[in-house]
RNA sequence: GUCCCCAUCGUCCAGAGGCCCAGGACGUGGCCCUUUCAAGGCCAAAACACGGGUUCGAAUCCCGUUGGGGACGCCA
């Protein structure tokens, strides 16, 4: 199969969500998968709604998923412009091209009758569909109407019969004419509208497979009519199924974070963005979940595609979170925490050069309890910092045996003069010492964990003594029993 | 209202006539490991919407019902 070339096109609405990343990727996918042409276009046809700020948020949405483009804007391509509003002649003219060739006929009637007529229909449970009125107009109708300055729209003629296409994912989709009216093409503002202006660009740039939502599905006889009459050829059509909210309902902003840019604040990384999305409405038929960008370049392929919706499961996003943060290296994860841990005022240059062996230790512990690298940075706030405070239920629950204060002194002692320094001897350090004072491993281990981080929980107390040190480790037991014997800052 | 699409555990998927009294994953419950919390391992509960066909045989094919979604604009 010759190289395909497909679009993503996207209006620019300033932020890319959820549903438009995930037809982005499949074409993207798609695209790298084939060695075919991934172009990105901006359906920014309705002015007011557009600016450059938010052509931006959807570009930055791209990149962060990392859905570089071929052409488009920013680079560019021999298929341009990119952005529809640089394309308006192109629109028009072949507006023009279609009343010529008698596929479309000029207008004249009230848009706001017509809407009127619609509505009253629809009060009725009704429909009511264009009435043809100019269909048919008399050249001298039309010179008279030309003459009177009358605003004019072009609609495109419904030919009798039946319209079908195959669709990759669907098989074949037959429409019956009829219950397609004679819809407009280009408005009286001489403004293209949106069937007009798709097919126009996708026979410009060359589109051969066209990879959009389901929701495109009723939309598409329309489409194919449109390049029968320019003459094109119809491109292949993959229909993928719709995103769903927890209520099964289309996803929308009121089912909280549905931009992609949402989940970068929260912490998520691209990668495991990329994988779940992937995975909602596709399948590489056997049951591998765990991927990497470059092994589902590999597996992708377009009848691997779902036919049924899919509701968006933010708990699975996150176990997939958690599986990549778990996977990538001691030096991915510094520089994805670097920022974190500079807001906290934690962050040492030290920790990619002299201590980042060590860095990367403390990251290992920390990562099977993270599934943001923000929790990275929180959960172990006290590798870097001394803890200001002790966690008060951790507190009520552990330090209120009697007589702690001193078996910690004799706990802190024993450890000073540990050797070497590693979790295996700090434990049996502990233990010897519990022993030989007849307390309870558990209240030593319990009180130097809250000691140490200032929390009820954290990994293995040893391993974290081990990476604090033992110069801060003595230093903050005896901290907790100033702490104890004063009582005020418990 | 008309047209179109869809229908396997709560959720995401596997299953393209016998391999299925249906498999994996998330989530849920339990156990192991661990004197914290996770991670990990093991186990469990949990689904072929319903009714008719076709066939020796149906989750898989056909028809209908029901349910869900989408489209019907001088919006994109």
């Amino acid at each position: 199969m010759s190289r395909p070339r497909v679009r993503f096109a996207p209006s620019p609405t300033g932020y890319l969500h959820v549903g438009g990343a995930r037809t982005a990727l499949f074409n993207w996918l798609y695209a790298r998968h084939e060695g075919g042409i991934f172009v990105l276009r901006i359906e920014d046809t309705d002015l007011e709604r557009s600016s450059d700020e938010m052509v931006a948020g959807i570009l930055d949405g791209m990149k962060w998923l990392g859905l570089d483009w071929d052409e488009g804007p920013e680079v560019g391509g021999a298929h341009g412009p990119y952005f529809q509003s640089e394309r308006l002649d192109r629109y028009r003219d072949a507006a023009e091209r279609l009343v010529a060739s008698g596929h479309a006929y000029y207008c004249y009637c009230n848009p706001d009758e017509i809407k009127a007529k619609r509505e009253a229909a629809e009060r009725e449970g009704k429909t009511w569909s264009y009435d043809r009125t100019c269909a048919n107009l008399a050249p001298e109708d039309v010179a008279a109407r030309e003459r009177a300055g009358q605003p004019r729209a072009i609609r495109f003629r419904m030919p009798e019969g039946r319209t079908s296409y195959d669709d990759v994912v669907h098989g074949t989709i037959e429409f019956d004419n009829a219950v397609i009216e004679d819809f407009v093409v280009l408005r009286s503002d001489r403004q293209p509208t949106y069937h007009l202006s798709v097919v126009v660009d996708d026979i410009d740039m060359a589109i051969t497979d066209v990879v959009r939502g389901d929701d495109h599905i009723s939309n598409t006889p329309k489409q194919v009519l449109l390049y029968q009459a320019f003459g094109a050829r119809v491109p292949r059509f993959a229909h993928v199924p719709l995103i769903l909210g927890p209520d099964k309902r289309r996803l929308s902003k009121r089912h909280g974070a549905t931009s992609v840019m949402e989940y970068e604040r929260q912490g998520f990384l691209p990668e495991a963005m990329f994988n779940f999305l992937a995975l909602l409405g596709w399948s590489p038929g056997d049951d591998r979940e765990l991927f990497t960008r470059e092994e589902l370049v590999a597996a992708f392929t377009l009848d691997g595609i779902a036919s049924s919706n899919a509701v968006f499961n933010p708990e699975k996003l996150e176990w997939f979170n958690q599986q990549h943060l778990a996977r990538l290296s001691g030096d991915e994860i510094t520089s994805r925490i670097e920022p974190v841990l500079r807001e906290m005022g934690a962050w040492d240059d030290e920790l990619r050069g002299a201590r980042r062996e060590w860095f990367h230790q403390v990251i290992e512990l920390l990562k099977p309890r993270a599934k943001k690298i923000r929790d990275l940075a929180e959960q172990g706030r006290y590798f870097f910092i001394d803890p200001d405070g002790y966690e008060e239920a951790a507190v009520k629950k552990h330090l209120s045996a009697p007589g702690l204060s001193p078996q910690l002194a004799a706990w802190g002692e024993a450890l000073a003069a540990v050797e070497p320094f590693t979790p295996a001897a700090i434990e049996a350090a502990l233990r010897a010492s519990a022993e030989s004072q007849g307390i309870k491993a558990a209240a030593l281990i319990h009180a130097t964990r809250i000691a140490v981080t200032g929390q009820g929980v954290s990994p293995s107390v040893f391993d974290v003594v081990a990476l604090v040190g033992r110069e801060r480790t003595v230093a903050r037991l005896a901290k907790l029993r100033e702490a104890l014997s004063g009582g005020a800052t418990l």
